[in-house]
DNA sequence: CCCCTGATTGGCAGATTTTGCCAATTTATA
DNA sequence: TATAAATTGGCAAAATCTGCCAATCAGGGG
């Protein structure tokens, strides 16, 4: 990982279909050493993937929410119960531990409010075991971007 | 917006890089057919664009933070120049605008805790007219994905 | 200071993929 | 049912990917 593969890695956020010859010349290589690069940075695991950014509203999910949640118990089989459950729930983009108040803060995706109260009802409390949920609606996005700062 | 537009939405979403061959006969298409959907939603700009998913951690950044903020005045002035500064901080990826008790959560990536300190006093506090600020880090990460929930 | 070793690079060529165009098919409307 | 509009599939030229090999570069030991 020296500066030339996070120059790949930044270009790649910023585009992550550009072709191998113009990632070798925006990082000053020729294309066969840029593309060896770049199987290497994804065989180690550091690029994980690669993925399209859709605007929700325009697909029909014009309702993003951060729901931050407590269990009522923190022993091992709630735990893991309540974090198998949340990964089956397709609604649920993303879900975190986080120290504070609140346990866990998810991402979600819905159509409409009617859907957000319909998710909240049966995806999540039936899981059981949740002692407080907040809810946060998104008004409107700032900013929002998939690429790094440098890092040094 | 049909549902062969929201097959091929999901499946960029999952590889972004897949090639329009396999795109096409992941979706039962011929592959021009296939390539001119993808490029009317990248034109109607359904589609936003591609990105590569990194491993933040193997990138140096250790540490993601949730960072929500209440500003002390919301005038047309003060709201403005807040959103503009975050739009330069680099180590924001994301920043919104919520419901709720406080006015924005950032999402923020540095490499360990000091610097978020600095981050913090050199960022976000110069930019004044805040009124409260509260952090929680992510300890870990149950899900992450980019694949939407299939609407309807 | 030079040599040696291992790692990285650049160029080449065959295989694969993209992409614009046209005729054929399907879908929607009157 | 007839007509118009939109969408599709196939083809071929252009661009791209990708494995291989020799050349170059960086670092350590003598």
């Amino acid at each position: 990982m020296d500066t030339k593969d996070r120059q790949i890695i930044r270009a790649l956020q910023r585009d992550g279909r550009m072709t191998n010859q113009d990632l070798a010349e925006a990082v000053n290589l020729s294309p066969s050493p840029c593309l060896r690069r770049v199987r290497n940075l994804e065989a180690k695991g550091v690029i994980q993937g690669y993925s399209a950014e859709v605007d929700p509203a325009a697909y029909g999910l014009a309702i993003t929410v951060f729901v931050r949640i407590k269990l009522e118990r923190h022993n091992e089989e709630d735990v893991q119960k309540f974090e198998k459950r949340v990964r089956l729930i397709d609604e649920v983009l993303e879900c975190h531990v986080m120290t504070g108040a609140m346990d866990y803060q998810l991402r979600v995706l819905v159509p409409d409010l009617e859907a957000y109260e319909n998710f909240i009802r049966n995806r999540i409390h039936p899981i059981g075991g949740i002692a407080s949920i907040d809810t946060s609606f998104v008004y409107g996005t700032v900013k929002r971007t998939a690429v790094f700062p440098l890092s040094r």
